[in-house]
DNA sequence: ACTAAAATATACCGATTGGTATAATTACTA
DNA sequence: TAGTAATTATACCAATCGGTATATTTTAGT
């Protein structure tokens, strides 16, 4: 069973998550985490270390809510190729969904970061290299199956993917429409099909 | 003649720019900008009506900077296939020359305005539309040259193109290696080549 | 129910925030 | 060069920042 200390240490990020993808690490202040949480800095501070571990495990918190659908689906038994195909078929809808927590995880905490807590950039540094790297497993996976050709540079490729879904993302998030990042994996559709093709 | 409040503005912005691009709006304080400048809170606000107005004027100095190059390319006599090489030939070393200026403008005062800034997030979205709207107009004019297929959406692989560009400044960005885009760029060309060429 | 420990609230700290009123200085014109 | 207007510096404002010491409350074991 939970502690009390558990218990409020998870609703806190529940609470929190949002308002810091969304505002980032400077511009979330403590007193808005109070209003948020409905609780005083006395409990914050109590399950805490301070801001920055924070705003490290609310990342946490959003980057696992953000991609555990999509990582369910990638740990099932599947072919690579079908594997591939469903990662498009996730981000056409991910906008929407995560519109809705505050925007895309990777690409704020990531630009926010990137310029404001190194801490906080080296995680979502690494978060990132295993997305990329997971795709490439992916393809590796595929690679052997028969279904995509053997010299294709799986990493290269896995990079090429995961670009254009944040670019995807970014262009969807400022224009406020969905269907860019639709096109965009339709694109990725047809670049698997043309050119990554056994 | 220029008078010196006129002098002291583009001084202002020259020196502050960069730091507005690299901090973001929030992240930008008062004392950081008279430190940079040199300058007290009474030349700043002599010259500008207030922060948003500094950021403001400050994204609009940093994005000229950062596509005088190309814009001048762009207007220059060529056909239309030739200034879309050049587009990707121009952010393969775009990286190395704005890591120096605080980085990508678009991306970063996107994201940043995106949740801290409403008249900010607007102009960011006005120059991406037109940026976009640049290189359909481009896609255009090699379509009456010839050189591209009369069947192509022209804006609608003007986003695919810029998407793919801003996807890759992110991960170059964030894994701090100019490769990543420089293949995003490769491959943006590799279309052109298959999938848009007449 | 009593009590020790864990968890949360309260009150406060110095530093910094964006902004302003006014004083001092510099630049331009006559 | 004198005088005035334009420009910049100084001193100050209330509000807020992240953080902490301590008091109070709540939890859990007996």
């Amino acid at each position: 069973m939970l502690t009390k200390a558990e218990k409020t240490t998870q609703f806190i990020l529940e609470k929190v998550g949002p308002y810091f993808n969304k505002h980032g690490y400077t511009g979330t202040s403590l007193s808005a985490i109070t209003q948020a949480t409905g609780l005083t800095k006395g409990a914050i501070y109590g399950n805490f270390k301070d801001k920055e571990d924070l705003a490290l495990q609310a990342f946490n918190y959003n980057i696992r809510r953000a991609m555990s659908k999509l990582r369910d689906r990638m740990n099932m038994e599947a072919d690579g190729l079908t594997k591939l195909k469903e990662i498009t078929r996730f981000f056409r809808k991910y906008y929407a969904d995560e519109k809705l927590h505050g925007g895309c995880p990777m690409i704020n905490v990531g630009i926010d970061s990137l310029n404001h807590n190194h801490t906080l950039y080296l995680r979502v540094v690494e978060v990132m290299n295993k997305l990329i790297q997971k795709i490439a497993d992916i393809i590796d996976q595929a690679k052997t199956e028969g279904t995509i050709k053997s010299s294709i540079d799986s990493l290269k490729y896995a990079n090429q993917i995961y670009a254009q879904i944040q670019g995807g993302i970014f262009i969807t998030s400022m224009l406020n429409d969905e269907n860019h990042l639709s096109e965009l994996m339709n694109h990725v559709d047809r670049m698997i099909e043309t050119e990554m093709r056994a």
